[in-house]
DNA sequence: TATATTATTGACCAATTGGTCAATAAACAT
DNA sequence: ATGTTTATTGACCAATTGGTCAATAATATA
């Protein structure tokens, strides 16, 4: 599209803003221009990552992308063919590296199984649910719909292997007689359902604006969770 | 399509796309106008639930709103005077009424309180979580940081009733000797968060296209989380 | 130093869309 | 029938924004 007479510029020139970059850092005789090839699209990402999750897709504006990274909006588009693809990228890019270190420490342990679990959620905690990455479970999560691809992606490749670790633990606890028999699927989901929520609740209402009530103190919810799910609310005798 | 330069109108006239309503049931002999000031309101809201639901609030589309209740899009503009101006009035008018006969059930239960827990969860999840209003929750977990005083209305008005609601069963289950003591308001959001992340899950994932793996059975997952958190996952003699 | 290469830019375009308002037609009054 | 009121409409405007591309300046090369 657009055929583009562009000449010299600007012929028929009425009123137009123009995008102006404005890089983040103009300091006196710093270079104006830097030419970083191999860091263009790490930082790009980096920067479309904190405004997608703060605006949603659509809310998210290229040009406010392309200034936190610190280049102009042209440049962005030569890295990226189309918001929708860098959109991708971000997906892509951070949900895949936390997992594997995660379900490595299940296959290591050598301890009880309910050590385990407190070790495995604190872990995560540590690694994904309180780092920016966690905004991707609250993006996903609104935009599904409108990207069933990536949807299907996060499905495979975040949600799959995640069960699936859930479901090892709790069957080498069955194993080990420390459990009783359950559903491994719906126990895993409930299991590891609070952490996720507790996540997400916290990438919108956390260290913003003071909008929430009391603040919710991760290790505590985590303890007293795992306290809950093992021994239960009851009173009942220790074995 | 269509620049449509109609009878008179249209003094300056270049090309320029016009804002067609296409009532949804335009079907032959029909009133084409209908005067229906008291229902409006209502319709509109109804159908903006669903789109913003749907697209988030930067992506939903106020024509197609429009569309969906029937409208044109003026007619949206002259029962709500903005966009964000409908958006509070969706979240506003969805979530003050099911709150209050959920609590009802706790005051008036007679039984024990574990049945307590289970029939409340079921009834929030028939009241709630399972119906278009649940979307809302997802909603404002991405908009919260857009719209704070949004966030503190749904702080005030149903998060701090919710908690309040789980505090009083858990001091109930306490004082007739059923549980032993415990943090209330960490307890709560233990026993509630698998709800809401499900409520989520299911508005993102759910009856759209089949993205998640296997659907979830909510009558299945209230029942094994509360028969976790009572009893627990490990081997312990009954009382 | 001079020349070739290319990463980066920003003015520009085209399409979308929140919001306006004069014209219109459905109800009501007489 | 005739006139008055007003709920509804849709063409229109202005601002925003995803995306383009010829010009530019930072390198590499001769």
């Amino acid at each position: 599209m657009s055929q583009s007479p562009p000449a010299n510029h600007s012929p028929t020139a009425p009123n137009q803003q123009t995008d102006t970059c404005q890089s983040a850092l103009p300091t006196l005789g710093a270079r104006v221009r830097s030419r970083r090839k191999e860091a263009r699209p790490n930082e790009i990402v980096a920067a479309a990552l904190a405004e997608f999750v703060d605006k949603g897709f659509a809310g998210a504006n290229v040009q406010a992308i392309a200034k936190r990274a610190g280049v102009s909006k042209g440049t962005v588009f030569v890295y990226f063919e189309t918001k929708q693809d860098l959109f991708k990228a971000v997906v892509r890019d951070n949900i895949a590296a936390p997992l594997n270190t995660w379900r490595d420490v299940t296959r290591n342990y050598r301890g009880s199984t309910r050590d385990l679990i407190v070790q495995s959620m604190h872990q995560w905690w540590t690694d994904v649910g309180s780092t920016p990455a966690a905004g991707i479970s609250k993006l996903l999560m609104q935009e599904a719909a409108n990207f069933p691809e990536l949807a299907q992606f996060y499905q495979d490749e975040v949600v799959a292997p995640g069960m699936s670790n859930m479901r090892d633990i709790l069957q080498r606890g069955i194993d080990l007689g420390e459990f009783r028999v359950m559903d491994l699927d719906i126990t895993g989901m409930n299991l590891f359902s609070p952490l996720l929520f507790l996540a997400m609740w916290q990438q919108a209402m956390g260290d913003k604006q003071p909008i929430c009530g009391p603040a919710i103190d991760a290790r505590q919810f985590i303890d007293n969770h795992v306290s809950l799910m093992l021994d239960g609310m009851c009173h009942r005798p220790a074995i």
